[in-house]
DNA sequence: CTTTGCACCTGTTGGC
DNA sequence: TGCCAACAGGTGCAAA
């Protein structure tokens, strides 16, 4: 589900109601996701407080005195902040109760999230160490993604959502921005010239800003810190719309499968 | 080192 | 209505 639109507006929405709360217990419902959630997580966390909510990449990050407690939403998650009282639903499996009666309550059916602690220094977890630059930022540029790709025969698509080369790009934006940037998701990264990473670059910029505007993309089941979805999908260019009409040409999109993942794009549009 | 494919898990959808 | 296969927003890891 949740690419980094998702993840910061989620990050977002609950910033404001979190920072400077105490967190009074947690309560682990299902302990079993991607990694096992630490059985003395409660301990660890009572009676702190939350000093910041940060993201890198996927990944929020709550920011605690005396470390960070990493969160993923993996494929179905969802964060919301809920009343304490309740009653939690199936697949709430862990809830971070607050001082002020409020629970952050996290939600994930496929269970491919995490919740993990660190007390190290949060940039040197093995998870966040070699991850690739963010791109909203500077580092993220034509020349970085150029030189990357060299001598490298994966597709760019691949290239693309490959978190060590640049974060946050999952399946539905790596489409929209190949796009946007009118590039064929299939072709090999190494053959592509620098002035066409110019224009990836800035459509990967774009499409995840106006994405974060929409408040993410809900395809089924994604919801924002309040319960309610984005508005993205229904400004999706290509990503699930195989047989409809290109929206600049009107081809018929074509769907394509590369490794497990779906790829969509305009067969004139796109080369 | 690069590339490929699997694994983790639940839920939904579509074909027969 | 039931059953089964395919597929879904991620990503670490093993194997080739």
């Amino acid at each position: 589900m949740p690419e980094l639109p998702e993840v910061e507006t989620t990050r977002r929405g609950i910033a404001a109601h979190v920072i400077g709360r105490r967190v009074t217990q947690v309560c682990v419902r299902q302990a079993a996701l991607r990694w096992p959630v630490a059985p003395d997580l409660s301990e660890t966390l009572a009676g702190q407080v939350i000093r910041e909510v940060g993201r890198r990449g996927k990944y929020l990050l709550l920011g605690f005195d005396h470390g960070t407690l990493l969160v993923h939403l993996g494929m179905s998650g969802n964060l919301r902040l809920v009343p304490g009282a309740l009653a939690p639903m199936t697949h709430d499996h862990v809830d971070w109760l607050l001082d002020d009666g409020q629970a952050l309550r996290l939600n994930d059916p496929r269970r491919f999230g995490a919740v993990l602690w660190t007390a190290g220094p949060v940039g040197q977890h093995p998870l966040l160490k070699e991850l690739g630059p963010e791109p909203l930022s500077e580092a993220f540029s034509a020349a970085y993604l150029h030189a990357r790709a060299r001598n490298r025969r994966v597709a760019i698509k691949s290239l693309l959502m490959d978190a060590h080369v640049v974060v946050g790009v999952g399946n539905i934006y790596a489409n929209e921005a190949l796009f946007m940037a009118g590039i064929h998701p299939a072709r090999a990264a190494g053959h592509i010239a620098l002035a066409r990473y110019e224009r990836l670059v800035e459509a990967v910029r774009q499409v995840l800003n106006e994405a974060i505007t929409a408040g993410g993309t809900t395809l089924r089941d994604f919801v924002g810190s309040d319960g309610r979805p984005g508005y993205f999908a229904q400004q999706l260019r290509v990503y699930g719309r195989a047989e409809a009409p290109c929206r600049t040409c009107d081809s018929p999109i074509r769907h394509l499968r590369q490794g497990q993942r779906s790829s969509y794009f305009c067969p004139r549009c796109q080369r």
